[in-house]
DNA sequence: ATCCCGAGGG
DNA sequence: CCCTCTGGAT
């Protein structure tokens, strides 16, 4: 049988919501799996937002190598600390408004951060959410924010995590952005684009 | 060789 | 809206 998804989903793997938070915005443009090797002696040499704010990017930089963009991400991380000690008192603030608020934190990022260290449920828009958004018609528009609360309002709250990552599959793997496999897509007679891509 | 899990800036 | 950043996946 072939196989749906390739690989199982890999995950970042980190204990408080300080290093939840980084990982995140760490993970933007590079896997999961670069993110886990890089991070720990990343956080074993700044633990907390306080050791981070004290750093420069130059001295980030060496520990984040091996992930994408990391020069403006060595930036985005420290000014974030900086944030962090500077108007929350070096906590991760729990609020959607207040983490969109940081450097480097987009609202996909806040979403994730905020299911995942401190689990309130949301459905985070990517770019395969808003693909599939577009093909099925579920939002008009392009804004993440609007077709994220487009897709929570279409299912309910428990289902939220749920759907976030099958929906994710899917557009990752099947409904593609170019080449699509729609050969016995569940959803064609609902698509707008019927291969039309 | 080409594309891209997202954010910010133009 | 469009572009860039950049290592890694395909």
């Amino acid at each position: 049988m072939e196989q749906l998804y390739p690989q199982a989903a890999t995950e970042l793997q980190h204990r408080n919501p300080f290093e939840l938070l980084i990982a995140t915005v760490l993970s933007a443009q590079a896997t999961d799996a670069s993110v886990n090797k890089a991070t720990p002696a990343l956080f074993q040499r700044y633990p907390d937002a306080f050791a981070l704010a004290q750093a420069t990017p130059e001295e980030v930089e060496p520990y984040i190598k091996t992930i994408g963009l990391y020069r403006s991400k060595a930036r985005n991380i420290v000014l974030l600390a900086r944030r962090l000690v500077e108007q929350h008192g070096g906590e991760v603030p729990v609020d959607k408004a207040k983490l969109r608020a940081l450097p480097g934190v987009g609202w996909k990022t806040a979403t994730v951060v905020l299911g995942a260290a401190f689990g309130v449920p949301g459905i985070a828009v990517d770019t395969h959410l808003t693909r599939l958004a577009a093909r099925l018609g579920l939002s008009a528009q392009k804004d993440p924010e609007k077709i994220g609360g487009d897709l929570e309002r279409l299912f309910p709250k428990e289902k939220w995590v749920f759907v976030h990552h099958a929906l994710i599959l899917f557009g990752r793997y099947r409904c593609t952005a170019r080449n699509p496999k729609c050969q016995d897509c569940p959803l064609y007679s609902d698509c707008l684009s019927k291969g039309a891509w």
